[in-house]
DNA sequence: AATATAGTTTATAATAATTCTAAAGAAGAA
DNA sequence: TTCTTCTTTAGAATTATTATAAACTATATT
């Protein structure tokens, strides 16, 4: 459980001003014992059930997206209607279930590490993802 | 190159009425030497392009939908506003430019087959994806 | 402490991909 | 031909996301 004080300090060492509604995002998504996979959505129903708050839409995708770019949060690939996001940015990999449309940690132990043995002339790699899609039996 | 005959024979074993944009589709799809990675968008132009017609956006949709649940087409998972698909169905991995917006294959000795050691209760896997992400150097 | 400024939040409108609807049209069977 | 079922279509509806621009607030400056 972090301090309020410690999310203040993270934010503006990143350039962020610690405003009411980024700390209430960050008690939000960094304040749980294990990892957190979500959609605007749930975050929405998150910061209304947990804090009983309300935060405008904007302001959450916006929150988010500066999350993201800062590095506190990680953009999951899947082609859903929706964008999903993660709040272990650690290089991992996911079980995406399709009958409950959740995600779910692969450990690393669980997986082989990817070797590619190939470029693109021109291009450099900024990410390698492993999706694994599971549905009920 | 394959004839007009040969894609009617191939929708009416997979229960599906030859009609004539579908044909059309069919044409554009599958009558080229290399795999087609494609959003809607893409295909929507191509039919206007090559083919000098149209085709109803909703009938377009329907179409790609259609030979998704037959298995002549997949789609790939990366988060965009928009779906991609390809017309390789066999299992194989992909890069994806960030730069352009386009998917490129891996070839299948260009990465190593990814190994998963576990599984999750009550749940069937679906599919393995891995997606490498570039970008211009 | 007052003021200026640059960064934030907000409600709302705009955008864009996709799906829905229901009527008209076409394919295949009888 | 006629009937039934499937398909196509234009346009409306839906939905996630982004843009806008005005009100607000954190922070630095005086």
């Amino acid at each position: 459980m972090l301090k309020n004080n410690e999310f203040i300090d993270k934010l503006r060492s990143s350039g962020l001003r610690p405003t009411k509604q980024r700390l209430k995002l960050c008690k939000v998504l960094f304040n749980r014992s294990t990892t957190f996979h979500f959609t605007i959505n749930d975050l929405k129903k998150q910061i209304s059930e947990k804090l009983n708050e309300k935060i405008s839409l904007a302001t959450i995708y916006n929150t988010v997206h500066a999350f993201k770019k800062k590095g506190y949060l990680k953009e999951i690939s899947i082609n859903s209607d929706k964008s999903y996001f993660d709040t272990n940015t650690k290089i991992h990999h996911h079980f995406f279930d399709n009958s409950t449309k959740e995600l779910i940690d692969i450990n690393d132990n669980q997986v082989e590490k990817i070797k590619i043995n190939t470029s693109l002339p021109g291009k450099k790699i900024t990410s390698v993802e492993v999706l694994v899609k599971v549905e009920n039996k």
